[in-house]
DNA sequence: GTCTATACGATGATAGAC
DNA sequence: GTCTATCATCGTATAGAC
């Protein structure tokens, strides 16, 4: 390759502004991490969709492993802002299952965001891989979370007594996993969309038929 | 994991019988597939790990991409062979779910076989992957499955009329599906195998208590 | 049937100019 | 803060000897 002299404009090219450019660079990576994996999607491919450099994204992160442990905390942000935790009242157990399903709705608005957490999964179900710690922490989180719930119906009356709280969260949180998968090896379209979202508003209910106190 | 490391000098081997080699490369790409994930082992790994080199594992198998459908070809005639699938007398709805739950029982004590699904459908959601494919047509095989035995319950009066036989199956799949990620997140072991046994016997339980004409 | 040697591209990350 | 240029490494796959 012939040594050009170095033509470049000076100052800076783009807005500069620190917090604009690694949102920028977290929108790209959700997008790409989602669609190909944390494996499949090139650093460079993410920097150029964020429209930088290789080097100036590492500026922002100091490595791709870095990206990827941001992208997951800021996918956790986005979903306790969209499940609204932290109000004061805490939600009953059934109304916390129809918040769920209201999120399931939503996430078949954003197949990046599911794709993302499917293929992330998959690979961190590895004890090596980088969001493996973040992978079980999120997993416990949800379980424990419905578990208590459930602990929580049963002392309210609202729950028989004999529900097998730990089994039903870890199900629940199962199902809706293994839908996402399902909607997304179809192709991710609003269709399946709609049906995934059936589908865990139906399983909710048929907890509720089985296990709850109400007629 | 190879059994024995084959002893391998230089120059021409002794008569090495190529299907034993093949079954050797393939064991070894299961259990690196299961714990790397297609993209993350690399075929120099399982090259190393069957006991010969890079291009002597690419006399078998043209790419790593046809040693990775032979992998999942495998894994089907596995769970068809544990299935006893092809049997003359049609299984009940019922008796097929409980068919699944030996097999979640067998799985708890391969890992390995678990994780080369869980890694490689996390994966195969996209596209372009390789496995895509394979993925759409296993998951629509199972379902579809699940779905015609339901219906046909319905007419042998096994199970409600008024069951949603498509999203109990599709549910079903789910359930299994995410539970084995969970299993996997927790490290794989025999204990957590245990749980993810009787969680998915619990959930058919729950289906069966729910749409069965039985008591 | 398996080896050694190697081609050749892509990768994550660094150095230093501006 | 971002760039260009470069690096060392590792990826799959091929060629040809034995």
């Amino acid at each position: 390759m012939t040594a050009q002299p170095v033509r470049r404009r000076p100052g800076r090219p783009r807005g500069a502004d620190p917090a604009v450019t690694r949102e920028a660079v977290l929108d790209a990576a959700v997008e790409l991490f989602g669609s190909r994996g944390y494996r499949g999607a090139s650093l460079a491919e993410v920097a150029a969709a964020a429209g930088l450099s290789n080097a100036g994204l590492l500026h922002h992160f100091p490595s791709k492993e870095q990206l990827l442990i941001a992208v997951l905390q800021r996918r956790d942000e986005v979903d306790a802002h969209d499940l609204d935790l932290g109000r004061d009242a805490p939600l009953t157990i059934w109304q916390r299952l129809d918040v769920m399903v209201d999120l399931v709705a939503l996430n078949a608005q954003r197949p990046g965001l599911v794709r993302l957490y499917s293929t992330v999964a998959g690979e961190a179900t590895h004890d090596g891989h980088p969001a493996h710690d973040w992978l079980t922490g999120h997993l416990d989180g949800v379980v424990d979370d419905l578990t208590t719930a459930f602990e929580a119906g049963k002392r309210a009356g609202l729950v028989r007594t004999d529900a097998p709280s730990g089994r039903l969260a870890r199900t629940v949180v199962a199902v809706l996993d293994g839908l996402q998968v399902q909607w997304l090896a179809a192709g991710g379209d609003d269709a399946g969309g709609a049906r995934m979202t059936a589908d865990f508003r139906g399983h909710v209910e048929d907890v509720r038929a089985r296990w709850s106190t109400e007629t």
